[in-house]
DNA sequence: ATTAAACATAGACGCTTATCTATATGAAGT
DNA sequence: ACTTCATATAGATAAGCGTCTATGTTTAAT
C-alpha cells in the first residue's frame, strides 16, 4: 500500500475541527456560512480547512451564486475505508511479506 | 462523538513510517530490531516512533530479556473503526443533529 | 455605480513534530 | 567486573500546522 498517500489522507483528517467538518457534511451539502456557525474560530480558518479538504480529494466545492457548497466525496470514503482494512489486516499486501 | 480523541489516534497514525510499522504488526508480534531493518532512519527515531503508538493506545510493547516486544492492539483497531463509520454515515449521533 | 455579503489569499506568530547526535540504562554473555 | 547488544532519553534543529488580522475578489442587490 502507499503509505505516503494515505498518511496524507489521514493528516487531511486528523484535526478536531475539520473532523466535525466531516461528520456535518456526512448528513448532506452545506455551504461554508452554514458550517462556520458550528464553529468559534474565524472565517479564514474555516476557508483554510476547507482547502486542506479539497487537496486531499475529501471533498469537493460547487459554487452556486455567492455561496460555496461542499459535499463529501463517496469516491474518498470508499478508499479510505480500504485502506484501513488492508492496513489492520494481514493481507497478500502487507509490508512484511509473510505467507498468511 | 469525541473529535479530540479521535483526532489524537489520527495524529498519531497519520505518519508514513507509523503507517508501515503498523502495517507490519499486522501480521504479528515483533521486537524493535527486527523493525528497525524495514526502516532508514536511526534507532533513537523508531524509539519515539514507538512511543507515540504506545501511548495512544495502538500498540503495547513487553520486555522479553534484552528485546521489546511490540504487538498491535485489537482493542485499538476496534474502537477505531467505530469512529470511522460514526464519523462517515448520517447516523443519530450526527454533529448537524437533522433527523435521519 | 455603490454597497454589501460570501469567500479567498497573504503574511505573521506560536506551537508541534520528525529527525538527528550524543549519552544513558539495562540485560546477558565472557 | 567488563563488555556488548538492545533500547530509551536528552537536547538541538528544521519544517509543518492552526490560528489570527488585514486585505482582495466575486457575486448580487439597490
Amino acid at each position: 500500500m502507499d503509505y505516503e498517500n494515505f498518511s496524507k489522507q489521514l493528516k487531511a483528517i486528523s484535526d478536531p475541527n475539520r473532523l466535525k467538518i466531516i461528520d456535518l457534511l456526512s448528513c448532506g451539502t452545506l455551504c461554508a456560512c452554514d458550517l462556520l456557525e458550528h464553529f468559534e474560530f474565524t472565517q479564514p480558518t474555516l476557508s483554510h480547512h476547507m482547502k486542506i479538504l479539497q487537496e486531499a480529494g475529501i471533498v469537493s466545492a460547487k459554487r452556486v451564486g455567492k455561496w460555496q457548497h461542499y459535499t463529501l466525496e463517496s469516491s474518498f470514503i470508499a478508499g479510505f475505508n480500504n485502506n484501513v482494512s488492508t492496513l489492520f489486516e494481514n493481507g497478500p499486501e502487507c509490508a512484511c511479506h509473510c505467507k498468511k
